[in-house]
DNA sequence: ACCCAAATTTGATCTGAGTCAATTGGCTTT
DNA sequence: AAAGCCAATTGACTCAGATCAAATTTGGGT
C-alpha cells in the first residue's frame, strides 16, 4: 500500500544513519522525489527470492526477516532488517533472498533504474552503499561462525546479546529486550528447531540469566550471558 | 617475500576478472605503481583477524583459506579465495578474518592509504569493488543456508559441485576436481568434523558418485551429485 | 628406498539436538 | 466466560554427526 508523498527526507527517522546520510541538502531535495513511503502489515512479503529486482528499500520503521528457502521448505533466516538498513542490492538482477514484515513496517522504496541513475554521478552515495555492504558482509561471516561452530546454548546467548546490541544504537541500552520475531524465526536464524530454542530459553530462565516476558526477555545477568556466548 | 617490481598489469593473469578490470589503459599505468607482487609459501599467513588493515590484496595465483577462530580454537572457514578475488576491505580498520595460503600463492598487494586515494576519484573502480562485495554477500548467504539447514551429505555434495563450478570459470569445465585444501579445511568450511567429511567422501565413492584421486576427486555422476546437493 | 610425521580413513560408541507427541498458555471471537 | 486457535512449552525417545581410538596411507627428508 502506497501513500501519497507527503514526506520529506529532512524529517526522516533514519536520516543520518541510512544510505542517505551521504547526501548534502541539495542532493537530498532531488533524492526526495525518488523514494516513496510504503507500509506493510505484519507478515506481508516485501519481495521474494528470485523476483526480478525492480526496487531498493530503505527500512524506516519495524523489523523484517530476510530468508532463503530450500525446495523442501527448510528455511534459513539470513538476517533481520531494522530501520536504516538498505535492501535489494544484487548482481544478478534478482533478489537473492525474501523479505517479510515482522509486525508493521514502513520502508522508503526506490525504483531501481532512477536510483541507479542517481548514484551514477554521486560517488559518495556509492561509497556509503559500499560501506553498508561491507558491514553486512562482516556480519554474515560472524553468523557463519555461529551456524557452523557454536552449540545451541551459545547460539541463543549470542543471539540475545547481539540483538540487544543492535537495539542499543536505536533505542539506548536496556536490559529489557523486545523480541518481535517468533520462536520459529529465531530457530531458523540460528539453525536450530523451535523446540531447542524454547528449551534453551527455559534453561536460561531457570539459571537466572534471563526472564521470559511478554514479547521478549529481560536480561537479568548479562555477564553470565556473555560467558555462555563466548564459550 | 617481496620481489622487485618487474611486472605489468597488462600481462596480469587476472586482468579482466579482477578489481582492475574497471580501469582504462591510462589509469592502469598509474595503478601499476600501487601494487607489488608478493609470494607466500604453503601455510603462510597473509593477514590475521584483528590485525590493523595496512594493505588490500588481489589474489593472482593459488588458493587461500579465509577463516575465523573462536577463543577455544574452533575454526570456521568463511571462504576460499581464488585468483581474481579481492581481500581486505573492512569498516573497522581491522581485518575481520584471517587468510592463509593453501599451496603457493601470489598476490598483488596494495598499501591501504594510496589505494584509497586512488579510488577517491575513480567511481568505476569503486563500483567494481562494490559489485565484488555484493557478489560475496550473496555467496555468504548461500553458505549460511548450507551451514544452518543442510545435512552432512548435502553439505559435501554441494561443496564439491560449487568448487567445481568456481574452477570452471578459470580452467574450463572438467570432471576432475582438484582439492588443494585438506579434509580439515573442508570440514571447517562445512561445519562438520574431519571424520564426517572423510566418511561422506567414502560413501560417495562407494555409491559411484565420485572417485577419490590424488589431490582431488573425479566426478563420475554429476547428476546424482546434484540430486544429493539439492535435497 | 627407508623412516618418520602428518593426514586420512575406518571402527565403536556417545550425545546434543532433532523428532514426535501432548500440554499449556494467550488471544480473539462469539 | 466458553470455545477455538495458534504459539510456545514440555516430555519421551531417536538419530545424525561428534567423539574417541586405532589402523592405514601419504609425503617429505635423508
Amino acid at each position: 500500500m502506497i501513500e501519497p508523498n507527503g514526506h520529506f527526507c529532512n524529517d526522516c527517522v533514519v536520516r543520518g544513519a541510512a544510505v542517505c546520510s551521504s547526501l548534502n541538502a541539495t542532493e537530498l531535495r532531488e533524492f526526495e522525489h525518488l523514494g516513496r513511503r510504503v507500509h506493510f502489515d505484519s507478515g506481508e512479503t516485501v519481495f521474494s527470492e528470485e523476483d526480478i529486482t525492480t526496487s531498493f528499500y530503505n527500512v524506516l520503521e519495524g523489523v523484517m526477516r530476510l530468508y532463503k528457502l530450500l525446495p523442501d521448505g527448510r528455511r534459513q533466516i539470513v538476517g533481520f532488517a531494522l530501520p536504516g538498513d538498505f535492501l535489494g542490492m544484487n548482481i544478478s538482477g534478482r533478489h537473492n533472498f525474501s523479505a517479510d514484515a515482522i509486525g508493521v513496517v514502513t520502508v522508503c522504496q526506490f525504483a531501481k533504474a532512477p536510483f541507479n541513475r542517481f548514484i551514477e554521478d554521486r560517488p559518495l552515495l556509492l561509497k556509503r552503499i559500499n560501506e553498508l555492504a561491507i558491514r553486512e558482509l562482516s556480519q554474515a561471516r560472524d553468523h557463519m561462525v555461529l551456524l557452523g561452530r557454536r552449540s545451541a546454548d551459545e547460539k541463543v546467548a549470542t543471539f540475545l546479546l547481539g540483538w540487544r546490541e543492535r537495539l542499543v544504537a536505536r533505542k539506548g541500552l536496556s536490559d529489557t529486550v523486545p523480541l518481535p520475531m517468533s520462536r520459529q524465526d529465531i530457530a531458523d536464524y540460528l539453525g536450530l528447531t523451535i523446540e531447542t530454542v524454547s528449551r534453551t530459553f527455559t534453561k536460561l530462565e531457570r539459571h537466572g540469566v534471563i526472564e521470559i516476558i511478554h514479547g521478549g526477555i529481560s536480561l537479568l545477568d548479562p555477564a553470565r550471558a556473555e560467558a555462555m556466548a563466548a564459550a
